[in-house]
DNA sequence: CCAGTTCTGTACTGATTTGTCAACTACGGC
DNA sequence: GCCGTAGTTGACAAATCAGTACAGAACTGG
C-alpha cells in the first residue's frame, strides 16, 4: 500500500552501464547519471545509494547477463565446439555482451568488457569492484574451459593440452583486444587478431 | 640570467605518471600532482599547462622508454630471439617499463602499461591520448615483429606465420595480461598465462 | 651590489561534485 | 473518498575541483 515504483530497475541499470562504460567512473557525474537514466538524484541514491552503489549493482547485471549469455553461447554439442569457440572470439571484436535494450555500442571504448574497464580503472582501490571483475572473469573463463574440453572430446584440439590454461589464455586475449581497440584499431585489425589467436590453438598432432 | 629551475623535469614527470597510473586521469587532482611531485599548482601549469599537459608529457616520456627499453630487450643475434621474446613475454606480468628512479609498482594495477591504461580510460574523448597510446603500440610491434622475424630465420618459429600478425597477437596477449593483472590474479597465474601463450607459437613442422 | 628575468608558492574564484533534506506526488487499503 | 506509505523531485550546503593572479624568492649579468 504504496507508491510504485515508476522506473524499471534493469532499464535504469542498463543506462547507467552504458554511461559508465563511455565515461568511465571518475569520469560520470551524478549529473550525468541522472541525465541518463531520467532518475532524480534523490531516486538515485534511495534506489541504488548513490554513484558507488549503482556500479555494483550495474556491474552485478553485467554480471548475471555474461554468465548467461557465454554458456549459452559456448555450450553445445562436440562437434561445433570448436566453431563455438571460433565464433566467441570474434565477436570480442564487437564488444561482447550488452543487454537487449541498449543499442550496440556508441563507440569502440564503450564495447571494452564492462568488469575489465571497471577493474582498471578503480579496481586497485576498490575491493567490491576487483572482486566483481575477478568473479565475472572466473564465469566465463569455466564455460570457454568447457567448450575446450568438447572440442578436444571432438579430436579439434590437442588433447595434450590443458584446456583450463587455454581458456584462461583465450579469455586473456579477449581482453587485450577489448584495450587494443580503445587505441582506435579498426575493427579489421581487430578481428585479424582474433583470427590469428584461434589459429594458433593447438590442433591434433596427426590428421 | 634568470632563476634556474629548481626541479628536475624528468623526476617530476615520472612521480605525475605515478600517480596518474595508481589513480587514474580522472582520479587524480592537481592538489594530488602536487604534492606527488612536491611541485606548487602554479609551477605546474607554468611548466607543463596543467593537468592535461602532464599528462601529455608524461605519456611522451613513457612513450621514449618504451622505444627504447623494447628494441633493446628484443634485439640481438637470431639464435637468441625465441629466449628474448620469451623474456620480453614474462616480464609483462610484473609490469613492463616504468622509469629507473621510480619503485618498480606500487600495486599490480599500477604496472599496467601507462599508454593502454589512459587510452581505456579517456581516449575514447582525447584523441591525443589514443594517438599517444597508438604510438606507443606500434612502435612496440616492430620491435616485437623484428624478433620473431629473426626467430624465424633461426628456425625456432615456423617461417610460414606472418611476424607482424604475431607480433600484434603478442602485444595484445600482454595488453591482456596487464588488464587481467588488474583484477588481482597471483603473479603466478599470470606467469602461466603467459608461458601459455609462448608454448602456443607457432613452431616448425619439422624438426 | 643592483636590476632584470624567471621561477615558486599561495590565496582566490567560479564552476562542479557529492550527499542530504523537506516538500510534494501517487497509489492501495479501508 | 480518505489516509498512510513509499517514491519522486528540486533545491540546498559542504566539499572539492581546475585554473588564474599576484606577491615574493632566487639567480645571472653587469
Amino acid at each position: 500500500m504504496a507508491r510504485p515504483r515508476s522506473f524499471d530497475r534493469d532499464h535504469v541499470l542498463h543506462a547507467a552501464e552504458r554511461q559508465f562504460r563511455t565515461s568511465g567512473y571518475n569520469g560520470t557525474s551524478v549529473d550525468d547519471l541522472s541525465a541518463a537514466t531520467g532518475l532524480g538524484r534523490g531516486s538515485l541514491y534511495a534506489a541504488f545509494d548513490g554513484k558507488h552503489g549503482v556500479l555494483l549493482q550495474a556491474m552485478a547485471g553485467y554480471f548475471g547477463r555474461l554468465g548467461q549469455f557465454a554458456p549459452q553461447a559456448l555450450a553445445g554439442p562436440d562437434e561445433g565446439a570448436l566453431e563455438r569457440l571460433h565464433g566467441y572470439l570474434l565477436r570480442a571484436v564487437h564488444g561482447v555482451p550488452l543487454a537487449d535494450d541498449v543499442p550496440p555500442a556508441p563507440d569502440r571504448a564503450a564495447a571494452a568488457c564492462f568488469a575489465a574497464k571497471m577493474a582498471l580503472e578503480i579496481g586497485a582501490s576498490d575491493p567490491e569492484v576487483q572482486r566483481l571483475a575477478n568473479d565475472c572473469f572466473s564465469a566465463v573463463v569455466t564455460a570457454v574451459a568447457e567448450c575446450v574440453r568438447a572440442a578436444q572430446r571432438n579430436g579439434d584440439i590437442d588433447p595434450d593440452a590443458d584446456p583450463d590454461d587455454l581458456a584462461q589464455l583465450l579469455l586473456t586475449i579477449i581482453r587485450g583486444i577489448d584495450v587494443v581497440g580503445a587505441y582506435g584499431h579498426s575493427p579489421a585489425r581487430l578481428t585479424s587478431i582474433a583470427e590469428s589467436a584461434f589459429a594458433l590453438l593447438p590442433r591434433p598432432r596427426h590428421r
